[in-house]
DNA sequence: TAATATTTTTCGAATAACCATAATTATATT
DNA sequence: AATATAATTATGGTTATTCGAAAAATATTA
């Protein structure tokens, strides 16, 4: 039986995996904030499941199994959240909390219906890849435009944080996915950026901010 | 922290309740499928939470907290079902199962969002009321296909249990929310009964389905 | 490589939700 | 009053989840 709290270390370590993080205990338990020998515990029994590789001393891997059921919560995930704001008309910022409930539900025949409706999305409302029923996808490349130059021209694809705090920040300057940004100058000393926003106003965005902005450039 | 466990028991109250029945541990224990000292347990558990009246040996009662909160999971039950007909297409067959795990997620803005979308319902697609944010309805007065006389014609206006069994044998037959329906004959051995729908076709139904169609007479 | 720091593991245990059986005690029925 | 029914208490079990302390392994660094 998958619990909730099993869900989401699957989560946690397809995130970290993704994130080309090695998978270490201590990792897992920062971000679950749990301590180290809950998950050590925990990781055994995912491994008697079947879902985790597990080794002492190793770090984690996820087995097929493992990968190809978190890559189905995330799914789950991403649907809700695009169901969300095409069809109840709700804003990229208030998707994620109510998914991170959703995400926990059974009903397959729900999920499926919201693929159906909403034409088999491939990109949840912050950008990021929907996996089909299988648990594939394919993560396009994006550039953090903290990595840009000055002049740099491009477009924003993605958001690498989906926090209402970021994307309530990114509406106050009418920023959506698609909107160009050209690096109009770059603090050297903080590495912030004045950006210049579909060549009209300017906005000045800490590096912290620059860094989870996902963009394709022209 | 009502959890779903909890909750299920504040329903299961709830429904004994509106059906007269007094609710007695041994009547909550079968609905609930558990033994009497676990029903006993946690309605204690449910009392020092103010959800139930309790005393010893004495029937259990709903505090107005408890009327309120089951109100509100059946209402975010109810909602959901509609949602589930109304807007993602789904047959009224379909949607108990999945509205009993939706019923117990916490995201508010979710089921009022539903709410607005479908225009403040007062009735799911079973005929049931949804209660409002206050856990407040009223219950139309029907009559059971089951006590009408020979000849008489009413409308179907709710079914007293969704499950799918009853459901699919009345999409099989056409039926649904505001058929006319005509008491052709009456089997007096078992009172089942043949009914005449939409003035063209006849079927027969036994005493338990009857039991369970609530109409509207003429 | 030896010394030190960091991680991981094991161990022992706690808590919270559930649930059950057996035996006792009330209450209801006849 | 005797009997049947229902509720209660007592006791105990399982599962899921978590922790801190101490030991062991691995990694780092001087």
């Amino acid at each position: 039986m998958p619990t909730q709290t099993k869900e989401n270390y699957l989560k946690a370590i397809y995130f970290l995996d993704q994130n080309n993080s090695e998978v270490t205990l201590t990792a897992l338990g920062k971000l679950m904030e749990v301590s180290t020998p809950t998950v050590n515990n925990m990781v055994k029994k995912l491994a008697t499941k079947g879902w985790v590789n597990y080794e002492k001393y190793k770090p984690l891997t996820l087995t097929d199994l493992g990968k190809k059921d978190a890559a189905l919560i995330v799914r789950k995930h991403r649907l809700t959240e695009m169901f969300l704001v095409q069809i109840m008309g709700f804003g990229w910022e208030e998707v994620h909390e109510i998914a991170e409930e959703m995400e926990h539900l059974n009903s397959e025949v729900l999920f499926d219906r919201m693929d159906l409706i909403l034409g088999n999305p491939t990109q949840d409302p912050h950008g990021s890849p929907i996996p089909d029923k299988d648990g594939n996808f394919t993560r396009k490349k994006y550039l953090k435009l903290s990595d840009l130059r000055q002049g740099d021209v491009a477009y924003l694809r993605a958001v690498g944080d989906s926090s209402a705090e970021l994307l309530l920040l990114l509406n106050a300057k009418n920023i959506k996915l698609g909107t160009q940004l050209q690096v109009a100058e770059i603090e050297s000393y903080d590495k912030s950026m004045v950006v210049r926003i579909e060549n009209s106003s300017n906005s000045t965005f800490s590096y912290e901010v620059c860094k989870r902005l996902l963009v394709e450039k022209i």
